[in-house]
DNA sequence: TTGTTGCGAAACTGACCCGTATCGAAATTA
DNA sequence: TAATTTCGATACGGGTCAGTTTCGCAACAA
């Protein structure tokens, strides 16, 4: 992407490979995607996962957790694209795209560590919340509030409440719902169920 | 509690210490209260803090899992009395429950530990489901059926999606919500932004 | 060519933990 | 009193892992 030109003078001598940066971002995020806690999370085991020296780790992230943050951060799903007719399709989509997430197994399994280990990893929290969970929230207030504004939506309802049912219930599905596999249209019976509620 | 008729006879020898037991148990609770994992809760940190040797807690469990089933056992709170005047009333009631027990760090935990490491411990699991959550989705799951008998609630809602919806945004809250304590109308407020769209 | 830095592999120290065994003391039955 | 079982403490062998160091080789700049 970049070209000849560095910014800073190139350093002398053998330049860090991208290649063994990128084996060690894929390796932490196959074995998180295996079901592997951050705490069971071995440098070794991503070391050796990777093809690589734990040297070469070390020299780039001083610990696990610098690991893990800048290994979730390269997640980031791009968001789904709002057709802006009705309030009830884009909450649509917007909750079909947590479902098709969800059955990714990396995905569903960077969902398990933001709901268990948010409060053992403070730093680690942030940074995934910032990077991939406020631009989805973003994206489903403006519906809201697009639906408020244009009369679809009564006046009085609480834009977060609102939100915090839909996406509670969809999280609830990815975690106890059917195991093979949400249903198709979840996501459509969800807002089907809250929007009579909320319509105007 | 009981009389000193031994059922079967007693075996010669030293009894076993019910205060041990009792340490082994809430050092358990306590630790899992405090955040601890179950894969890095030690048998070592729990005999250190009950203050007993490894020995008496291996002569009892033959397992950590079998431990931690145990203590989870013995966290069942009552279920909350139902006034069944209204299906509102009633929900509040159930919703408000389960608020008040996420303010216990101890429930807390162990509702996160049901929440992440149900994957890992299918066996933990069932149990804990069987003894603290189907007790409460099938009080909640009566409510909203006399709901609808008594027509009070539309007859073609989706039972068990209203149930996954009430849950889902109270679990939403008491994982993301102010770190300071639920407001205390939580539960009011949930229910009332769900209703109309179930009201017949 | 020389000096510098990165590479993977391996060894190392120092934790922590598991599950078992052993100890002397305590609690109980016969 | 003798036999039995549990008690807490401690030690053991075996394992995993963190983080550091050392090695010989590779890739780059000057």
């Amino acid at each position: 992407m970049t070209i000849q030109e560095p910014a800073t003078a190139r350093p002398a001598g053998r330049p860090r490979s991208e290649k063994a940066e990128k084996a060690i971002i894929e390796a932490t995020l196959d074995l998180i995607g295996e079901g592997t806690g951050i705490a069971e999370l071995s440098i070794e085991a991503i070391a050796s996962r990777a093809g690589v020296g734990k040297t070469t780790i070390y020299r780039r992230w001083s610990n696990k957790e610098d690991l893990v943050v800048d290994a979730l951060a390269t997640l980031q799903a791009p968001l789904p694209r709002l057709a802006g007719v009705s309030v009830r399709d884009d909450l649509i989509t917007l909750l079909d795209s947590m479902r098709s997430e969800a059955g990714q197994s990396r995905t569903r399994c960077v969902m398990n560590i933001a709901i268990s280990e948010s409060d053992r990893y403070p730093r680690l929290m942030e940074r995934f919340f910032n990077v991939a969970v406020e631009p989805r929230r973003q994206a489903m207030r403006d519906v809201i509030r697009r639906g408020i504004a244009s009369g679809e939506l009564r006046s009085d309802i609480e834009v977060e409440m609102s939100m915090a049912i839909l996406s509670g219930a969809m999280i609830w599905h990815t975690k106890w719902g059917p195991a093979n596999g949400l249903p198709a249209d979840l996501a459509e019976r969800i807002v089907d169920h809250l929007l009579p509620g909320l319509a105007a």
